[in-house]
DNA sequence: GCGTAACCCTACGCACGAGTAGGTATGCTC
DNA sequence: GAGCATACCTACTCGTGCGTAGGGTTACGC
């Protein structure tokens, strides 16, 4: 009822651009630990030094928030992908480029990495949004792989191709995963790894080799 | 206060085995749909055809339910896998049974799925388990190769076999999870093209064929 | 130097959902 | 057929946490 006693105001007042990062950041902080729903908007207002109706009052409700963060992150994630591989290099080097620039994001942002990948996924309202940009690097993979291929002069049919882009972007996922919870390993060593299961299978399946099942 | 008039009870009698399963049925399916948070006690009582006091008097507090649907999806999974990839075959064909199995699985269980890959990930009390089964299936697939590699009188670190290992896994679960949004698609055939990324990958590195970072 | 807008707070209302109290009916055992 | 365990219910309590009402203080234009 009784505001503070005006003498030291104990906080500084800062304009709304930078509370709104201080906020975001508190809540991928806080979101990639606890999840959406474990995650209270009072945590998150307290971690990001700052009271509750400042957050609503910036950011909107709590699915709002974390549409936010979503977005942050995603954004910053793909644009380092994005600015590492450009796409006039040949297939092996934009798949090394654009592998080094997502471990290095990783390495950098595992709390941002957490909440995209952890937590955004089974939460309906969310899951969406995700499909829609992991289903973007599935595309940019899967062109890259078709264009090799042409290249070639060999094609392949529109599902296969998704459906190994699929499983080449799982695995970066994966490891991806292994790397946000080991502190200590190398991002660039973790990408040179990547590369030796991705690329070595795919050029496999560039020449034409596949495999197919015994026969029974 | 009053209890229904005595004249024609609309539920029936079950034992307990049989009321705990209708229990975890519904409870996994609205798991899987709604997250361990989003989900009520009231809506997986009513999904069972019971009411809530019920499921607590069976399988215990929310948390100790969910635990119950990870264990048993989870063995379930484990069960049909190793049922499946006899340890004493060629590790192209233990490979291919076991994928064979899984996507099987999958493809008939995708709500269980779907709790176990999507939900428990991201909520603290349970990922901890789930890692480690994670871990259990992440160790055979490792174990497969290191096997493979000595047979060739080849050695390789043991994390960059569990790196491998890991990426692999990562990949197989990439592809469940496009399955379980694709309903109209095969399993057999998923699994085939799933081999053809692991195996080709996998193969390649038995042989010592591995990829250096380009120089700069 | 005064209005007005931007920043920021404390202290609530209110809904939702986990878990429980307390009681009824049915079948099984002896 | 009396006793007892099991299966099952309706109707609560109570904590937690989202979102807001209402109000105070600093800066900035004019």
């Amino acid at each position: 009822m009784l505001a503070r006693v005006s003498s030291t105001p104990t906080f500084k007042r800062l304009p709304r651009a930078v509370r709104e990062q201080q906020m975001l950041d508190a809540a991928v902080k806080v979101f990639s630990r606890r999840g959406f729903h474990a995650s209270s908007m009072d945590e998150i207002a307290d971690d990001a030094g700052i009271s509750k109706p400042m957050v609503y009052a910036y950011l909107g409700t709590k699915e709002e928030l974390f549409v936010a963060c979503l977005h942050r992150e995603g954004t910053r994630m793909m644009e380092a992908i994005a600015g590492a591989a450009a796409p006039d290099l040949p297939a092996d080097e934009r798949l090394w480029r654009g592998l080094r620039a997502f471990f290095g994001f990783v390495g950098a942002h595992r709390d941002g990495w957490a909440v995209l990948y952890r937590q955004a996924r089974g939460e309906q309202p969310f899951a969406a949004e995700l499909a829609t940009m992991r289903g973007r690097l599935v595309e940019v993979v899967a062109g890259m792989l078709d264009h090799a291929l042409r290249a070639k002069g060999r094609e392949v049919g529109a599902t296969d191709l998704e459906v190994v882009a699929y499983a080449l972007v799982g695995a970066t996922e994966s490891l991806a995963d292994w790397l946000a919870d080991h502190p200590e390993a190398d991002p660039e060593k973790t990408a040179t790894r990547m590369m030796n299961v991705a690329w070595l299978g795919a050029d496999q399946l560039l020449r034409g080799i596949t495999w197919h099942p015994p026969a029974g």
